[in-house]
DNA sequence: TATGAATGAGGGTTCATTCAT
DNA sequence: GATGAATGAACCCTCATTCAT
């Protein structure tokens, strides 16, 4: 059942068949589980041939998570004008990431599940990624402090932190929204904002929860 | 190494043995390279008699699963008070979030990150227990609400997206504070309460961020 | 066909079981054209039973050069009585030699052709073992000199080179003793005997050959 | 790394070339850990090409064992006068063989190591040579016995044991100087020289060793 | 209660070999 | 004359699982 049996292609063809089978039985099996027999069978070629061209199964998730992890860089980074104020590069941006792990379930679940679960080497990979994400939106909270022109300087490890719980909260989010019916990427994009947004506002505004 | 070797221990007893060597596995390999075998020798005792009381890989993982939710469930109820105010039990129900999640990382990475990436047997065993955390903040929104005594009919799914957002960035909070040194669970709990509580508020409050 | 499947055997008895049928395999098949699975039937067992005794094949082929590698070695010292005259010695050692490659062709297929062609790790095995024959020769070389009071200082690697010579005739005859029909061990030995012994005591005499 | 990639030889250089790369790596190697891949690349040939022209891994190296045998042959032929006397013709034939072998070890372990282990087909194909050289000293030594005017009726079986052992020796000490630093050709001859012919003219005396 | 002995099934990897151009 | 594309078959190794005691 895979594709169907075309021969001889050019071999840049035949490796871009051989991940999309990848990251989709990766992403559903799990790494593990993933059996190199059914990824072969399901890209429509040999085993010996993902060998020839991929090496080996570490080589070929590797290959797999960098392919997905640049994909979905690019979608957001391409989904967001910079010369926007920030609140609606975050938008954009939201958006843009809650369509892309919703139109590629696979390759969101390679990467947000499998990759960090199978070893250092592999988390690595994606920590890459991720670190460039959660980047972004903290220049984004920093240029919206200063927007606002109030007091810029949040301790540094704050900000991270901040950084850090949105991320995390949208991947959660993105999660949610593959699975309850219904649940646009728009719309998760708007909780999101709303949750977030005014969350720092009251911080930028220095209204801090404290406890007793 | 391993559990010294002691005979003729109480069923009870060893199970717990057996479960304590699972978890440590399972969540240090992962589900599928942890293998029996060494589950039985962490364990101190020998292969059959792990079948003999757990059955199963699949039962001894899902034991693993259901100890550890019901564990880290009863942490947090444990650590709140239902006769205070809503923000402070949030405040306290993070804080025993994160310290539980911290002084049990085995425990933490079988339910975060292993039950979730292996098959949905597992997955929906822990979303039982996420779905009871979920609940748990929803209601402390839905509180939090009425006793400001603001319009408190927010549509159904925005609070459940809300609470969802608020949960996973707990969750990525908790895996952030067990790899970057020197943060404390009280920390983690401040920096997610300065972002949540205040976005709460906002929203509340009826300002919440909208698009173009 | 192999051994007849008894079942149950103690841990001891079926190692040795499957050394004899690795022995077997390697000395006919060659170290890397001998499959796994032809040694575990030939043993009468299942694969895992064998890698779960002896580990790898690597430590199989290991296990077969030491435990042949002793019994020849025994073999030879067994059948020499230290206090005798050195050619008696040589004599009844060659014997023990010839007596033993014979009656264990496998064995001296492991020792002779498979160990030293297959990787230093395995050569530097049996290497320890030629040693240790080279010497006692060498060391019967040098008492036989002493004996015939002859002027003992030959040069220290004439004597190497000697005894390197004539343990790889008696390795070349051995070969063709067991290839050409109706040669004894005896024979053998005398035909060495009659070589080497005349040989030496040219060399003693202090008659040696010279090119013009 | 390999031959310089030139197009379009003729047949006849190529083979050559391909030839060269596997005797390299038949020997360093080893028959069976030998891959068509490598060959094919040291030749800087592609690999259908090698099956074009030697057909497969088994004529391949039987292409090889016959081009080194023929070269060790011919170049022991060469190095010798057959109207010299018997002593100095073998004096000559075992520089030829010892200077041939360590100017050539790929070849040599072709010939000595890898062909013997690797199925009576191979080993065949050696033993030919092989025979040729053991019946060349077979005949100086019968050469010897007449010239010595001696009694030449030698059993013939005898006669052939002690051709077999000189040649066993002269392989063997062929190895040995391979390996030990700074043994010359001339030297390892003059070591078997100095042991064989004083051993077969203590022979040729009728002195020959004799147990009790 | 507890274990030493044993295996069926399957996974990753490699190799000699061929087709189609 | 020469090669990029492709595969059937096999091999080493491991694992979850059970039997007999």
């Amino acid at each position: 059942m895979g594709a169907v049996k075309t021969k001889r292609m050019p071999r840049a063809v035949r490796e871009q068949q051989m991940l999309d089978a990848a990251v989709r039985t990766f992403g559903q099996r799990g790494y593990m589980a993933a059996s190199m027999d059914e990824i072969a069978e399901l890209a429509g070629v040999s085993k010996p041939l993902v060998y020839l061209y991929l090496n080996s199964k570490d080589d070929l998730f590797t290959a797999c998570i960098r392919r997905e992890a640049t994909a979905l860089t690019e979608a957001v980074r391409g989904g967001v004008r910079r010369d926007l104020p920030a609140d609606r590069q975050l938008w954009d941006g939201l958006r843009a990431f809650f369509a892309h792990t919703a139109a590629h379930p696979d390759g969101w679940s390679v990467l947000h599940l499998q990759a960090r679960t199978h070893g250092e080497r592999f988390a690595s990979e994606v920590a890459a990624m991720r670190t460039e994400l959660v980047e972004f939106v903290t220049q984004l909270i920093v240029v919206a402090a200063r927007e606002a022109r109030r007091d810029p300087d949040l301790p540094e490890r704050e900000v991270a932190g901040l950084a850090e719980a949105l991320v995390g909260a949208a991947e959660s989010l993105a999660a949610w929204a593959n699975v309850t019916p219904g649940v646009t990427a728009r719309e998760a994009a708007t909780t999101l904002m709303n949750f977030a947004w005014a969350g720092l506002g009251g911080l930028l505004d220095g209204r801090p929860w404290a406890d007793a």
